[in-house]
RNA sequence: GCCCAGGUGGUGGAAUGGUAUACACGAGGGACUUAAAAUCCCUUGCCCGCAAGGGCUUGUGAGUUCGAGUCUCACCCUGGGCACCA
């Protein structure tokens, strides 16, 4: 007899679902939903690692079955392809980034087939394709005119390493997230998209999609919306009105003094012609030196001056001194903040300058209520405390008075309600190589200009050195032919943009193109998107939360306002799947050399076998755990005996155990659903060693696990001459799966003592008689029964 | 500091408030073999016991319940997110 041996058929497989074209999915296919299945788009790295299985191969599982189950599933696949990599590794090599960059898209393209997945390759996309990034950049155009694209000079995150550029969300632990480098901060003028007008938007579109609690919560503190107020002040002397957020006017009271942040362009203004001029400038250079190295820690710099102005006594309590202070924040709020007693920051300030407080709020407890009043200490988060101003709401608890307080203060002309978001605008401007261009033009006269969308796309020229510069322009400024344009407003001289865009922009709306991935006039046609989107299942990795998802789910709220897309929430659900590491426990590294090479596991055990290992790890949306290199042995096993009884014909047997199979296929079905694929192997493993037997039903629950084995078996011991693959999937009996007979836990006082076999229908008496009977419970019935609690079919538990 | 998620055998893990440890790995023993691999069979949470049997066990401690891995509270630990955001 022959052995299992997948690399004979798994090849000849994937052969004959690629000549068949199995695969390839039509917008429309007569009485079948579709179903949209996303995975995440990978960067072409060139080497495919056990990451990508496992972020393909368990998918297609699911995907699999979705076709089964009788959905026309689009599954796609394509390749994030721009970014810094190309750029570094083309440098290392030799070659352009675009060679790089296709050479291995191909070389993936090719290991990713060895999976065997049922992606559908005529519908693949890749971002840097020009009839791609046409519609990259004629969005931004349409965001430009909309008024959601624009140029803005902020200090931004500045990677001295990478010389380009990063994102709030790229920057980890004042690293950036990419090649570790500390980061600085330097002034820059950059094009924005304006996420913050959608902050609303994006919390309130987390109540209605299935996604995982912990992604949404990362989201809503990342967009951090908070309740309170702005005070309508003004600057004594000089007339200027301000404004100042406070999300805790309850002690507004209390206030007696306001910071300001260094970086606000109004601290000129209060201490020009001043003696505080000097002081105050030299601090402020000090701190914008220590942020640029990166030397500024908030926690541990508490610093400030007095700028020798005031706000002009707001609440009838005096005027508030105005200082500059190291902990105030120019990109939050007004950037000027009203300082009290209750709050932890303003205390420590005031104590270290010598600025009065003034407590308006003490607890019930004596002793703690003295030390506040004494400014030892300062309270604020017991909500029992007790309120002494303003004199309206005296003796009043201070939980709960939020609103009657802002109601208050806006009827007294003070201030007005405010809702305020943590939420940052996203800034896309690059200055490398390999990425985008922006469609823009810089004329002279008339300023930034759009490029015509006929015009588009505009094609990211070859340029020789493509290196970043050192003093942080882009490279794409020495293509001088390329940069030197007419204006398409004036006619004049003018220049192109030279920066590119940020990677994330071009994976913002990939999902769209799939539906429609040769269109030549739309980014892709309302029909076909009607057709798919939104998209029913995402799965890919929790790194994303607040990056990709949160960037896909902002493009998809402007497209809509736009009306360029009829849905506002990209994906209807959405899971993370878990890592696998090394053996040794670590992140899988080619420096600790704990890698597994997926291409030498399928070698040795087939593609078959890899896939359902890494299914069988664990639950596919929390794993997180080990690759056991001797483990992977259990599938193998498992799938050699399918071919073993398959081999010996044991598959026409009338099945003796027609239960057992419904109750099989109720399970795996489930399981899938829930992509808990670890417990849906196990139960056909549990069911092949309970029955021997492959058949027509098992091998279909196979299927989508070892696609390959089970299309083998199909045609060649079952006789079967079109694809296993176009079956459906089993359906089960519900009459059929209830079990006759119970095995029923007799417990004493809760605790088991015995287990009874008995007709799964046996009322009580019958049972309890039944269990009295049995030696290992009368051994433990030292007394009267009190009580009897009774769960049909499953329990009786004797309580004495 | 705040907010999530999690903590079950030697390992990955399984359990609608109802027989904890399914399935798999590993380990030990046996069969086959000149031998090994492969395969097959048996054992395998811990403790006492020759056995029958009994006791203990889901991070720790309490609670609710006839009954808790599951619910509640407090604490410990691990992983993740946010963090002078006023």
């Amino acid at each position: 007899m022959k052995k299992y041996d997948p690399s004979s058929i798994e090849k000849k497989w994937q052969k004959y679902w690629e000549t068949k074209k199995l695969f390839i999915t039509e917008d429309h296919v007569e009485g079948k939903e579709n179903f949209y299945k996303l995975v995440e788009f990978p960067y072409p790295s060139g080497n495919l690692h056990m990451g990508h299985w496992y972020s393909y191969s368990v998918p297609d599982m699911y995907a699999r079955y979705k076709k089964m189950c009788g959905y026309n599933v689009l599954f796609p696949f394509g390749y994030d392809a721009f970014g810094l990599p190309a750029e570094n590794a083309a440098i290392k090599n030799n070659v352009q980034p675009a060679e790089w960059t296709k050479k291995n898209i191909k070389v993936m393209t090719k290991q990713m087939q060895s999976m065997g997945a049922m992606f559908d390759w005529s519908r693949m996309v890749s971002t840097i394709d020009p009839d791609y990034y046409r519609w990259t950049q004629w969005i931004f155009l349409q965001f430009y005119k909309a008024g959601l694209a624009y140029r803005a000079k902020t200090l931004v995150n500045w990677c001295p390493k990478d010389k380009t550029v990063l994102a709030n969300e790229q920057v980890v632990d004042g690293k950036c997230d990419r090649c570790g480098s500390i980061v600085e901060q330097r002034e820059r003028e950059q094009w924005m998209y304006r996420v913050t007008k959608y902050a609303q938007q994006l919390l309130d579109g987390l109540e209605k999609v299935d996604w995982p609690k912990t992604t949404r919560i990362a989201q809503q503190n990342w967009i951090g919306r908070s309740e309170g107020v702005l005070y309508q002040e003004k600057i004594k002397g000089l007339g200027i009105k301000i404004e100042a957020f406070d999300s805790v006017p309850q002690t507004y009271m209390a206030q007696t003094f306001a910071v300001i942040a260094p970086e606000h362009p109004l601290v000129e203004k209060l201490i020009t012609g001043t003696e505080h001029e000097k002081p105050v400038m030299d601090f402020i250079a000090d701190i914008r030196r220590k942020k640029v190295e990166n030397k500024f820690e908030y926690r541990n710099e508490i610093s400030g001056i007095f700028t020798g102005r005031y706000i002009e006594n707001p609440f009838g309590t005096g005027d508030l001194p105005i200082w500059v202070a190291s902990f105030a924040i120019m990109e939050y709020g007004t950037g000027i903040v009203n300082c009290s007693a209750h709050d932890e920051r303003d205390f420590a300030f005031a104590k270290k300058y010598n600025i009065p407080l003034r407590p308006v709020m003490v607890p019930s407890n004596e002793e703690q209520a003295k030390r506040i009043l004494n400014l030892e200490e300062c309270y604020h988060h017991d909500l029992e405390a007790v309120v002494l101003e303003p004199l309206e709401f005296k003796g009043r608890k201070w939980g709960g008075l939020r609103e009657e307080i802002i109601n208050f203060l806006e009827q007294k002309g003070l201030a007005k309600r405010r809702i305020q978001y943590r939420l940052r605008d996203w800034i896309l401007s690059r200055q490398r190589y390999w990425g985008t261009p922006i469609p823009m033009i810089t004329c002279e006269d008339c300023g930034y200009v759009p490029v015509k969308e006929e015009d588009l796309p505009i094609k990211l020229p070859k340029l020789e050195n493509y290196l970043p510069a050192d003093d942080g322009s882009s490279p794409l400024a020495r293509a001088e032919k390329w940069v030197k344009v007419k204006c398409p407003q004036c006619g004049g001289a003018a220049k192109r943009e030279t920066d590119t865009m940020d990677t994330f922009v071009d994976s913002s709306w990939y999902f769209l193109r799939y539906t429609d991935p040769e269109n030549k006039k739309e980014f892709a046609s309302k029909e076909a998107m009607k057709k798919w989107l939104p998209v029913d299942v995402y799965t890919g990795g929790a790194e994303h939360n607040t990056m990709h998802l949160l960037y896909s789910r902002f493009f998809i709220k402007a497209l809509h306002e736009l009306g360029l897309v009829d849905f506002d929430e990209p994906f209807k659900m959405r899971r993370n799947h878990g890592i696998v590491l090394g053996p040794d426990g670590q992140k899988m590294s080619k420096s600790k050399g704990n890698v597994i090479d997926p291409d030498k596991e399928v070698a040795e055990y087939g593609a078959d076998t890899v896939r359902m290992f890494l299914a069988f790890l664990g639950p596919y949306d929390t794993f997180n755990g080990p690759w056991d290199p001797r483990a992977i042995n259990g599938v193998y096993r498992f799938l050699s005996r399918v071919w073993m009884i398959a081999q010996n014909k044991n598959v026409n047997l009338k099945d003796q155990n027609e239960q057992r199979l419904h109750q099989a296929i109720k399970k795996v079905g489930e399981d899938i659903e829930k992509l808990h694929f670890n417990t849906a192997i196990s139960e056909l493993m549990k069911l092949l060693n309970e029955r021997e037997v492959v058949d027509e039903v098992f091998l279909k629950l196979l299927a989508p696990f070892a696609p390959h084995l089970s299309e083998e078996i199909w045609h060649n011991v079952l006789g079967k001459k079109t694809s296993i693959h176009l079956e459906s999937w089993p359906v089960y009996d519900p009459a059929l799966i209830k079990e006759d007979m119970a095995m029923i836990a007799i417990q004493v006082n809760g605790k088991t003592r015995a287990v009874i076999q008995l007709p799964t229908e046996s009322d009580e008496q019958t049972v309890r008689a039944a269990a009295e009977a049995d030696e290992h419970v009368a051994r433990h019935l030292s007394g009267p029964i009190k009580k009897v609690i009774f769960v049909k079919g499953k329990l009786c538990n004797l309580v004495l």
